[in-house]
RNA sequence: GGCCCCUUCAUCUAGCGGUUAGGAUUCAUGGUUUUCAUCCAUGCCACAGGAGUUCGAGUCUCCUAGGGGUCACCA
């Protein structure tokens, strides 16, 4: 099983996202169960409703998954492995202050059953440690390689903090254990707590094979509310994220059920990715254009395939890559015009004729149609026209546009 | 401080012992296009520094400098 664990405590990031994405790939790849977890052991630094916007952010990306909890369903199960830790003496009780040292400054390890009696007794505040290991642990990353953790950087982690709740280090790796998560897949931050990871499930007696794979960061990336914002659309998104952490792929668009077929763990640079808005714009526009007509014209308030097709028009020329800029495009054509000043007069006549004008199927017919009524040519024409039917001074040229508005040319004039 | 990762044109990068060190963006020049833009051609520009291994080092080893991460009762 492969796992995507993330604490409500904070927006999803596109960190995180790719480490999702990342997951559900490996998962489809394998055909294993993936599963959505809630680490929700920090009950201060939780934040109401964060764990199902997650889960809508999830949906919107199309990262289905077999099975979602939250940790803090298990924290009875949790607490009950620390105390059999303790029972068989591999964890002890410690009564240190140090909170910023990763071992028992004291000798709390050799602490008499009478001595934690009274300590019960007088209420003084504890916290449980497992003992340190007695020799390195070796991990091999599938990204970073070989990783070696003498005792020392190991040290006695806490597993039960002074309120009696499992410490997230403890918590994460007693799931992992339960759910049998074959692959870790996961920051590349946390690769310093692998090994006491390791050395916890070892002591808990767990003898299944977990591999880890940690993932560099993205750096200098938006948030993910920012490109949502802006009208990156999620399949582009995905693809971008992906090619990433394949950058070697032959190809660079594509789906992600296409990206199953290829995607290869081993292939994550090591290195971290850098975050280019560049690309992403351009495979935004590419994911764009292959959308249907009419689904594309619905991400920015139509209904109408034709309104899809002369958002293509756009994309295709490059002047539009994102969803609000094709809204900022194509509302104004169908929002008042001014009338104002020397090209308001001419825009004037121009709609005056329209207005009389059969229907015309052709932008030539349509042009030449123009010229003969109003008297206007070449660079007169072209402008108040464009700025009558476009509500701008600039855009793709106009004998592309017409096909697409001329059903809605009265609507556009007036 | 310990441990881990990184350092190639202005920018993002390819490279995994022998290359004229490749591409993309930017920039410059010329051309196409009666809007803006596009597009085409050409050009400019790089291996952090130092030792070592080798017939041969951007590539392997070590040192120096600089950048990032991590060492919690946070994830």
């Amino acid at each position: 099983m492969l796992r995507f664990a993330l604490s409500p405590t904070g927006d999803m990031t596109i960190d995180d996202l790719r480490i999702a994405i990342v997951n559900f790939i490996v998962a489809q790849k394998r055909g294993e169960p993936f599963l959505v977890r809630m680490d929700d052991t920090d009950k201060v630094r939780n934040i109401e409703g964060k764990d199902t916007e997650f889960m809508q952010i999830l949906e919107k990306f199309s990262l289905t998954h077999d099975q979602v909890y939250h940790q803090s369903e298990h924290q009875s199960i949790h607490q009950t492995l620390a105390l059999r830790l303790l029972e068989e003496q591999k964890a002890f009780v410690c009564t240190c202050t140090n909170t910023d040292s990763s071992t028992c400054s004291g000798t709390c390890a050799q602490m008499t059953e009478d001595a934690y009696s009274r300590l019960k007794a007088e209420g003084t505040p504890f916290v449980v440690r497992l003992k340190a290991p007695k020799e390195t642990i070796c991990f091999n990353d599938i990204i970073f390689g070989e990783y070696n953790a003498i005792p020392e950087e190991t040290g006695e982690p806490v597993i039960l903090g002074s309120d009696a709740t499992p410490t997230a280090l403890f918590a994460s790796a007693c799931d992992d254990m339960l759910s049998n998560i074959s692959t870790v897949i996961r920051h590349a931050w946390h690769i310093g707590n692998t090994p006491k990871e390791i050395h916890i499930k070892t002591a808990l007696g767990y003898t299944g094979n977990t591999d880890y794979a940690h993932l560099p960061n993205i750096e200098n990336a938006p948030s993910l509310k920012q490109l949502f914002k802006e009208g990156y659309i999620p399949d582009a998104i995905i693809n971008y994220l992906l090619l990433l952490s394949n950058p070697k792929s032959e190809q660079t668009f594509f789906t992600l059920p296409e990206a199953i077929a290829w995607f290869d763990l081993a292939q994550v640079p090591k290195t971290p990715a850098v975050f280019e808005m560049e690309t992403l714009r351009k495979l935004n526009r590419e994911h764009l254009l292959k959308m249907d007509d009419r689904q594309l014209s619905m991400l920015f308030g139509f209904a109408d395939a034709a309104i899809g097709k002369l958002a293509k028009v756009y994309l295709e020329e490059e002047k539009a890559s994102t969803v609000s800029e094709l809204e900022a495009a194509i509302r104004p054509f169908f929002s008042p015009k001014s009338f104002d000043g020397e090209m308001g007069e001419k825009m004037s006549i121009l709609k005056n004729i329209i207005w009389e004008a059969p229907m015309l199927d052709s932008y030539e017919t349509f042009e030449a149609y123009l010229v003969k009524e109003s008297g206007l040519s070449g660079d007169a024409l072209a402008l108040p026209l464009r700025k009558l039917l476009t509500n701008s001074t600039e855009g793709p040229a106009l004998d592309t546009l017409y096909p697409h508005i001329k059903s809605y040319l009265l609507e556009v004039i007036s």
